[in-house]
DNA sequence: ATGTATGCAAAACATTTGCACCTGG
DNA sequence: CCAGGTGCAAATGTTTTGCATACAT
């Protein structure tokens, strides 16, 4: 991901675009809020606004580059977009997130819309409860 | 659900708690925000303030009356808790929202979050798209 | 009577938007 | 150069809260 990803995209390679992304890239941090997103740029000295965050996030999103994640408290996250669909586990103590994949669900997803008459186009599943680390 | 089950929860009977659950047990519309359920009051001349709404729909959802769910607009609507868990699939267009039940995705889940070492005591699993009357 | 619940208005948040200025191509 | 991007601050929409009053038990 870099700008020629951006260009592709339609969207100029500008330096609040280029940090973001660079900051989603570096995983440390898989999950992140805008909050978040705009708190490490303040801490490294780069300042980005808020607005911009929110307004290069969406137009992430709307490009397929980041994924948007809506926690049970209303709050969102993002990740990169990989390419690789995947369900979440979040931990609702230390607020964890890990993923997972499995073949055996989305078929029956699949089946049970088909069956319903319904068209999905995407879905969410979060499994909520406590990671191994904080049981 | 009447005033004896609000009691039974710890909470006392006043005229807004049981306006609002008159409200989601006439069913016409299962799934309502907050919003939703202070413009049906509004519009019958039953005037209660959107703070008692919020409050006591948080209260409900402590005491397992109601249930909260999150939409991907990071908006939340609220179902009345019959005991019965299920899914939810999610049009699109028009906002529809019908549930559905299935055994072996709930087995699914059980095992991966048991290989994984996480101990969950809840998930949503919302399925995007478009209803029948929708394509 | 008395502790709890409510209404109101103000506060708290998260997110969006208008607009003048800046920047990438 | 110029469309598009950004910062700032103000606006928005939603949910929460403080406090005086009203209500259920």
């Amino acid at each position: 991901m870099d700008a020629q990803d951006l260009k592709k995209a339609g969207l100029a390679a500008t330096l609040p675009r280029l940090k973001i992304l660079k900051l989603l890239e570096e995983n440390l941090q898989r999950h992140m809020s805008a909050e978040d997103i705009y708190k490490v740029l303040m801490n490294t000295g780069e300042n980005v606004s808020v607005a911009t965050i929110y307004r290069v996030l969406h137009q992430f999103c709307e490009a397929g580059i980041v994924h948007r994640l809506n926690l049970e408290n209303g709050h969102a996250v993002y990740e990169l977009e990989r390419g690789d669909h995947h369900d979440h586990m979040c931990c609702m103590k230390c607020g964890k997130i890990s993923e997972f994949f499995d073949e055996v669900i989305e078929k029956r997803q699949k089946i049970i819309a088909e069956k319903a008459g319904w068209a999905i186009t995407e879905h969410t599943m979060i499994l909520f409860g406590m990671c191994p680390k904080c049981q």
